[in-house]
DNA sequence: ACTCAATTAAATCGAACGATTAAATCGGAC
DNA sequence: GTCCGATTTAATCGTTCGATTTAATTGAGT
């Protein structure tokens, strides 16, 4: 088996995603892809590693899909400020939209991503400060420029209320099904982008009172 | 010591909080409460029942308060539906502000509320719905009350997403300290319980594509 | 003072963890 | 076909985990 590699990183890519990175063992990881547990210290030297890997792999194309979306929406602006609504859209749609392309694994990085985000580890803070830095230098002060009323506190905080509902709808909406009585449909990708970006926009421009 | 029990809790509570209770060995907390090992399984039978008593030793208070305050809104508007925002009062403020009171314990235990809601663990979450169980029934028909307008399918989302906000306020505001470069501070528990309302509010609120 | 139940302390259990080692196996170059 | 580096396997390392057992200690009631 040549693809002994990508084995190990798809069932390391679903555990971690359905458990968490720290609550799941090498061995979990094993058992999943059928190999030797000396194979993923020989292919990625470590479970840290393994996991950056695991990270790194679709979060690559991932974030320049959404700075290619903003390039975009900026040239389609001109020099006027990109819609906030716009914005919105090219920073949770990719990542949301990845979820129904299950060739690339999408629906169970994407649960992966908010999970890391929601960890308290400081080493996996710390890999996706890495990755996001880029994109956030990017999307900041394109979102200000969005928002030129609202000052720079506030701004920040919303941010933060942002992230939040980002990344546990990344994580965990399928908890939403059970809590809505199957009424809502996590599955429904184009459905949750569109409800997520009113509700965030709707938030982000909400009057500070 | 007759306060070997308290200083388990509070040891308990200080370490779940911060790297989450399945990340914290009990021997960290016997470390911190300087306690020996057997105290813990002698007071409280299992790590397990040993965080489901941390969480409802200021859970049971704190969903009380937000009830009472729910009460007092209801009262106050009569037969009209009560306004949304003091409904997100009544439902953030009583946690929030918790986290001023410092002899109770509060900064911490909030964030340990946040962290348990952002756990994927089974256990963690069967523990919680079961304690907000009479919350959600009491606050749910409030706020579709105040959002008549809203599809039941988007009410829930906009719900998951309040809680997605929610959850990582309480767990993590301390990461934007450090985003904000010192801009923000999540110790200014009124300032964050008036920010986090009118971002929900507005989200809440917002048109629906 | 003595008793006895409640509590704390010390020592240890089996299991699971990440990691490492050394041997076995594979597969293309020649 | 043989060789040799690349890869996989099996076995085991030392550590830490939650839990348990057994013994020592405490303190209120008599």
């Amino acid at each position: 088996m040549k693809d002994t590699k990508s084995e190990i990183l798809n069932a390391a890519e679903q555990l971690f995603a359905s458990r968490g990175p720290n609550a799941t063992s090498l061995r979990q990881v094993i058992g999943r892809a059928k190999v030797n547990l000396a194979a993923i210290h020989y292919h990625f030297g470590s479970k840290e590693s393994l996991l950056q890997t695991v990270l790194s792999r679709r979060l690559g194309p991932l974030n320049a899909e959404r700075l290619a979306l903003l390039d975009k929406y900026e040239q389609e602006s001109g020099k006027r400020a990109v819609p906030l609504p716009k914005i919105l859209e090219a920073l949770v749609g990719p990542a949301l939209r990845l979820s129904r392309d299950s060739e690339r694994g999408g629906a169970v990085f994407m649960r992966l991503l908010g999970r890391c985000v929601l960890e308290p580890d400081e080493k996996i803070q710390m890999m996706l400060n890495h990755q996001f830095h880029f994109v956030l230098e990017r999307f900041t002060p394109a979102m200000q420029r969005a928002l030129p009323n609202l000052p720079p506190v506030d701004f920040f905080w919303r941010i933060h209320f942002l992230v939040g509902s980002m990344a546990h709808t990344m994580a965990d909406s399928e908890r939403l099904r059970t809590i809505s009585g199957g009424l809502c449909d996590p599955d429904d990708t184009e459905g949750t982008i569109r409800r997520l970006v009113a509700f965030l926009n709707g938030g982000l421009k909400a009057k500070t009172n």
